[in-house]
DNA sequence: CTAAACCCTTACAGTGCTGTAAGAGTCAAG
DNA sequence: CTTGACTCTTACAGCACTGTAAGGGTTTAG
């Protein structure tokens, strides 16, 4: 599939799609052509990159560990130190997930102050 | 107090302090030397935006209620709206909350299958 | 009085995206 | 064969922060 159909079934722009390539997160391989060509499972890594992405992750955050998940590549070495990053990880989005409560306390709480 | 103390306080920068002022979400007062003093209440401010922030909202989207919060300022006609700005505000960290929920859970899916 | 420690303003830099534009090749349908 | 829809690369721009530096006053302790 070519880098237009991909946008419009994950809803990730073309410009971000070859971003996220050149960031190292996407591979697709090239026709004679040059135009990029990408596979089905292609689609899946896109929604989680976006997924991940939204929920506040760093493009370089996520390539860390996004190769081992592909099957792509060794997973012997290098998953020692990707369990740590994802360890880590976790514990942010546990952090983020506290700030973020604290934060919709507050917007309550200026709710309540306004219906006074 | 001056801003280095506000600073020291509030665990943020001079430079944001400065920052939050020059986007309006400050208003010290000026000593005759144009030094910047801040009340009491200000580290209780501050301390709202950096949560606030630190959990993803816009200091322009902090300003928008922060006014009328801190009690200064007219508080009839334009809380109508703001209550709707917070509402939003509230169900985009319900949202932001729920992309977490499921990052996180990409996340842990990854581990399970490193440790496969 | 002098030096250290603060404060002021202005401004440029860098990060992580994200859009848009320019200039040019490719492809498929009529 | 031409036209419209795609694609490619490169590059500039903007947003929201955030740091740092330059150039210059103020304050306070010794």
């Amino acid at each position: 599939m070519k880098i237009g159909e991909l946008a419009k079934r994950t809803g990730v722009s073309i410009r971000m799609l070859r971003y996220y390539e050149a960031e190292g997160l996407l591979k697709p391989t090239r026709a004679t052509n040059g135009y990029r060509h990408y596979g089905q499972g292609e689609i899946r890594t896109v929604e989680r990159i976006k997924l991940l992405g939204s929920a506040g992750m760093t493009l370089a955050t996520i390539k860390q560990f996004l190769p081992c998940v592909r099957g792509e590549g060794p997973v012997f070495e290098p998953c020692d130190e990707l369990r740590n990053v994802l360890h880590e990880q976790i514990k942010l989005a546990d952090q983020k997930a506290a700030k973020l409560a604290q934060s919709r306390a507050i917007l309550e709480s200026f709710l309540c102050d306004i219906e006074r």
